[in-house]
DNA sequence: AGATGTTTAGCCTAAT
DNA sequence: ATTAGGCTAAACATCT
């Protein structure tokens, strides 16, 4: 049987929920994250059915993104001013679909109480970290451009290959096994100087999930990963400001 | 003002 | 019959 094409649903509805297309969208990204109007245009650019009746299937998905805690907000970085957050899949939610299968969910994601909290509280500190650093930035002169400038690339995140692999379509993904991230996301421990890499450990077993996603490979979680490297990136510009107070900025995380 | 995000509610369908 | 997942509508809040 010939795999369908991308625009094979030509006008009609593809069959895919509303949570299998935003995933497919923040999959196809190279950092695994996106702002919502970028999803929509994902799902719009593949899916002619959704170039109608924007307003109806738009307020789906937007009340999709809050309601499912498989999708995961990521405040902006400061330097990348704009409308709205990032929007990324928790890594957990990954085995969501029944075989892989984007037609079907296995079950409904949800996290624990204590597991949401935590989440919420990373990322609550993450976003006053971002306030913090733009109060700082308002009363001071614009510290030196950041290194990147341009493109931000987490490390750990792979990228696709340039033209993503058309999705659906049945690959191997591998997970890494869940790892605790290096760091809080306190202002203090994030003020803090990044502790010394032990050797390396030896690999760990990777876990392979058959799912119907483009071939990558996929971090413990990609958005603290991605919260990391920024918080690292402002932590040197902050350290250009004041570098009597501050210790030596976090090694570049390669 | 318009885009983005949250929440509640109701209906439908499929699975259990 | 009950439950879970999915879709839609809508009201409301917040942000740019």
């Amino acid at each position: 049987m010939p795999r369908p094409s991308r625009e094979s649903y030509g006008d009609q509805k593809p069959p895919y929920s509303y949570i299998s297309l935003t995933a497919m969208a923040i999959w196809s990204s190279p950092e695994r994250m996106l702002p919502l109007s970028e999803i929509y245009r994902f799902i719009m650019d593949r899916f002619p059915y959704y170039r109608r009746n924007t307003q109806r299937w738009q307020n789906s998905l937007r009340h999709n993104l809050s309601f499912n805690d498989c999708f995961v907000k990521v405040p902006r970085r400061p330097d990348r001013p704009g409308k709205g957050a990032y929007w990324t899949l928790h890594p957990q939610a990954f085995d969501m679909f029944e075989n892989g299968s984007l037609l079907r969910r296995r079950k409904r994601f949800k996290l624990q109480k204590g597991e949401k909290d935590n989440l919420n509280a990373e990322l609550a500190a993450l976003a006053s970290f971002n306030r913090a650093f733009l109060a700082r930035q308002a009363g001071a002169p614009p510290p030196p451009p950041l290194p990147t400038a341009g493109l931000y690339t987490p490390p750990m995140c792979p990228q696709l290959s340039p033209e993503p692999a058309e999705i659906p379509e049945v690959a191997s993904v591998t997970i890494l096994p869940r790892e605790r991230p290096r760091r809080a996301f306190t202002i203090d421990a994030l003020l803090e100087p990044e502790p010394p890499r032990s050797s390396p450990s030896p690999p760990s077993p990777m876990l392979p999930i058959p799912v119907h996603m483009p071939r990558l490979e996929l971090m413990a979680s990609p958005y603290v990963v991605a919260a990391q490297r920024y918080q690292a990136e402002l932590l040197q510009a902050v350290h250009a400001l004041r570098p009597c107070y501050l210790p030596p900025p976090p090694l570049p995380v390669a």
